[in-house]
DNA sequence: GGGCTTTGTATCGTAGTTGTAACAGCCTTT
DNA sequence: AAAGGCTGTTACAACTACGATACAAAGCCC
C-alpha cells in the first residue's frame, strides 16, 4: 500500500486529487496547513507528499525541509508557473512540480513516474501475473516474464482499465506517444501477439473486432 | 447510471438538452450559472459536463479547470462556430464542441462518442439483454453474444431509445455514419433480421411500417 | 565495430463481416 | 380484391481486419 501525503489548503484542490489518487489506488491522507502537515509527517511514514508551496504558516518549501531528511519524494504543487518557482522548488530538492490546473492523467503519471524513480509503483494483478509498475516487473506464478518496453505499457494499459474495450487509436496514443495517428500498420497487433505468446494469454487478451482489445475480466 | 451536468443560462437550451438525455437514459442536472455549476461540481461526480462558453461569473472556460483535473470529459456548447473559439477550446482540453443551433441527433452522437473515448461506456438493459457499451459486451441472461460491430451500434441505438420509432434515415446515419443517404437498400432490414435472430427477438424489434424499427419498451 | 535485443514494416493467409441481388411475402391504399 | 410499394429472408461474393511469419532497421551494451 502506497500512502500519499497530500497538503493543500483548498480543498476543492485537495478533494480532487484525494479522489482521484484513491480510486487509482493510493491511500491518501489530506492536511489543510503546514502545522497539521508537519505532525502528521512526524507520526507517520510517507511514500509520497504532494505540496502546495503557499500555505498558511509553514509553507512547501519548509515542508520540504522536514521530507527530504526522512527521503520522502515531494511533488510541488503550484499555482504560478513562473520559471522562477519551478527553479527554486527543484533547486530546493523537490522531485516534481505541477502547476495548476492540472490534468489529472498528469498527475498520475508525475505521481507515478517519481515513485518509479524512488523505486516505489503501483501493483496490479490479473490472472497469474502481477505487475508492478515501480519496479517495472512483471511476474507470472511468482517467475519474473522479461517484456520488452512496449510491451510492457501496453499490458499496463491493458490491466489497467480491465474489462474496458480499448480502441487502437486510444492504445497508439498512450503506448506510442501522442503524435501518432496510425491506424493502417500491424504494429499493434504484432505487441498484442507478442503479448499473448509470453504470457500465454491467448484467450485472456481478447480481440474486439474493428475496436481495439480488451483484457478479460475474471 | 451516467451522470451529466448541462451548465447553460438560456432556460430554452438547457431545458431542450435536458430533455434529449434524459429521453437517452442518462440522468441530468442543469445548473444556470457559473457559481452553482461549480457547486455541483464539488458535491458530486459527473461523467460528462456540457459547458456553454459564454456564463454569467465563471464561464465555461474556468469552469473546465475544475473539471479537467477530475477527470471528467468535457463537451463545449458554443453560440459563435468561429474557428477560433473551436480552437480555443480544445486547446484548453476539452473533448469536443458543438455549435449552436445544433441539431439533437448531433448532441446524442457527440455525447455518446466522447463518452465512450472516454471509457465510460454504459451499461443499458431491456428484456433478457445487458450492454455494455464500455466493454464492448452484449449478454443474454447472463450469456455473452456475439454480434458484429454494426449489429452491436444497431442494437445500441434501439436500447438507448427504447420505446421510440427510429427512423431509417437516423439508424442509417447513426450506425453507417453521416455521409450515407441510402434509402433504397435493404441493408438495414438484413441487420435487423440478424438482430431478431441472434437474440430471438422476433416480437422485442417492432417494425413501423414506411417509418423504421423500434424496440418495445416492456 | 560486433553481437544482441528491440521494434516496425511488408506480406500472405484466413476468418469474420458486410452489402447486393433476387425473390417471396406482407401491408396499405384505392 | 388488386396493385404497388415495403419488408423478410436467403445466398453469395466482395471486402476488411486480424494473426502470423520473416526480415530489415534501429537501438543498446559492451
Amino acid at each position: 500500500m502506497i500512502r500519499v501525503l497530500i497538503v493543500e489548503d483548498e480543498p476543492l484542490i485537495s478533494r480532487l486529487i484525494e479522489m482521484n489518487l484513491t480510486r487509482a489506488g493510493y491511500r491518501c491522507t489530506v492536511a489543510n496547513d503546514g502545522k497539521t502537515a508537519a505532525d502528521r509527517i512526524e507520526q507517520n511514514d510517507y511514500d509520497l507528499a504532494l505540496l502546495d508551496i503557499m500555505l498558511p504558516g509553514l509553507d512547501g518549501y519548509d515542508l520540504l525541509d522536514y521530507l527530504r531528511p526522512q527521503g520522502v519524494p515531494v511533488i510541488f504543487i503550484t499555482a504560478k508557473g513562473t520559471v522562477k518557482d519551478r527553479v527554486e522548488g527543484l533547486r530546493r530538492g523537490a522531485d516534481d512540480y505541477i502547476v495548476k490546473p492540472f490534468a489529472v492523467e498528469e498527475l498520475l503519471a508525475r505521481v507515478e513516474s517519481v515513485l518509479r524513480r524512488n523505486g516505489r509503483g503501483s501493483v496490479m494483478q490479473a490472472f497469474d501475473v502481477v505487475l508492478d509498475s515501480g519496479a517495472h516487473t512483471v511476474l507470472q506464478n511468482g517467475a519474473p516474464v522479461d517484456l520488452t518496453p512496449n510491451e510492457f505499457l501496453l499490458l499496463e494499459q491493458l490491466m489497467r482499465n480491465r474489462g474496458a474495450a480499448l480502441y487502437r487509436d486510444t492504445l497508439y496514443e498512450r503506448v506510442w506517444g501522442g503524435d501518432r495517428a496510425e491506424t493502417d500498420t500491424r504494429t499493434l497487433d504484432l505487441h498484442i501477439m507478442r503479448l499473448r505468446r509470453k504470457l500465454h494469454w491467448y484467450d485472456h487478451i481478447e480481440t474486439v473486432y474493428r475496436i481495439g482489445y480488451r483484457l478479460k475480466k475474471e
